[in-house]
DNA sequence: GTATTATTAGAGTATATACTCTAGGGAGTC
DNA sequence: GACTCCCTAGAGTATATACTCTAATAATAC
């Protein structure tokens, strides 16, 4: 799966140029900004030769969307031959944020871009749907690893939507938490403090044997915005 | 605090009726569909007459969110005097929510907003961290009150930042879950089954006492989204 | 080489939208 | 009546943006 590369210029077809740069100007500058001119422009390519490639705006969208739903699907292909263990739960919880992160901005004017476009919420509704059956599976298996209290099925619902609310809008909170105008002034590593709050969500549910474990995973998540959590405190070391 | 009367025509003031006009429009097709023109149309009014009550579109966008944070302050006004109890928390979940409702728009573009207009920006800020504090305060209260368990500043800090992620963000959840394009398609009462995830985030916390009542206080708010929650479930009754 | 197809340039268009400008009406005051 | 002040109308503008159209060039097939 190559993506996110950045600079491959001359390697590249232009169709697939378009798509990255695309995705490069819409998670800087925000879909809105961004006009199929612009995008044109970054490339030195012309608006004519960019709609040979693309129909609309919108088709370039939903290609960039299907990538996305393609990557978090392979990220989150729960195995259903064992249980799962700490090391799962960080890979599915850094995982997820990655992506997050590459495609970050179809979750900022998601209900824009849903509206605009049917297929794209028909698609972006099964993709919810999936991730968050993924999501109370990964608890599932949490539990049958020992790691996590079991739950009831309906619990385990609520919570995973409660986890799938987090995980997508910490990003959108980051943003408008932050007060510089520049809303592109957001890291990685920013991004993943979102781990710290799904992590606070699951304390209560972490099995005695693990609890330290989770404590000192958590601790390394944690967010250091100063006007609201207290003390600032230095993170991952 | 009178708002949110659809009709007084002939009685209000041009002004007051393009804040009004402005707010359902916003609401209903969302600040980016709604242009100056519309407004004005829809009041019968020339756009010469409404830029003569408002300099530009920012304004009454800023001004409609003055009046926001004013309602939201006056619900969230926590009593210092006296531990909080089980009705104390129904009244802000459902104020809360009201609230939200009442100015929804405002939480649908959010960040394009605050991109346009830094006095929304500093001031949004500000507010979230008023919400923060207000939401850590009513669990503090609450473990008072013999409610809720005590637990530490900092869990408190980082659940609360919870909660307002699962607040400010399950409308926009609802919005793309649906499959209908028209995203006007929502109730209040559907937007009340986040109190449904929010009283989700606060099981473990439930002193025994009050296990029980918290439990059906919650099944009245029990989602009946059919695909993911399993079986659908009649709500409030 | 020639025919065909794929790709590209770049000027141009239709539409939208936030906002301006000028002119004037209506009500009160002297 | 004239002056003033608040309010309103409505045509108009500058700018942006998604997208089109034609013609030309590169690549490929035969």
């Amino acid at each position: 799966m190559s993506s996110t590369t950045t600079n491959a210029d001359e390697l590249m077809k232009t169709r697939d140029k378009i798509l990255l740069a695309s995705l490069e100007l819409f998670n800087e500058q925000g879909e809105r900004n961004v006009t199929t001119n612009h995008i044109a422009a970054h490339l030195a390519i012309s608006p004519g030769n960019l709609y040979y490639h693309f129909r609309n705006k919108s088709d370039i969208i939903y290609e960039i969307f299907q990538e996305y739903e393609k990557l978090v699907d392979y990220y989150l292909d729960i195995p259903d031959n064992r249980p799962l263990n700490l090391d799962d739960m960080t890979f599915y919880l850094e995982s997820v944020f990655d992506g997050l992160w590459s495609y970050r901005f179809l979750h900022r004017d998601l209900e824009n871009l849903l509206d605009r476009d049917q297929r794209l919420r028909t698609d972006y509704q099964r993709f919810t749907n999936r991730c968050l059956a993924a999501i109370s599976r990964i608890f599932e298996k949490l539990a049958d690893g020992g790691v996590l209290e079991p739950q009831p099925e309906a619990l385990r619902a609520a919570m995973s939507l409660n986890v799938w609310l987090i995980v997508t809008n910490w990003m959108a909170f980051l943003k408008t938490a932050h007060a510089e105008k520049t809303s592109a002034c957001m890291t990685l590593r920013e991004l993943k403090q979102g781990i710290y709050q799904v992590l606070t969500l699951e304390i209560p549910y972490v099995m005695p044997a693990y609890r330290e474990q989770v404590m000192e995973l958590r601790e390394k998540y944690r967010p250091m915005i100063p006007e609201q959590t207290g003390e600032p405190v230095d993170v991952v070391g």
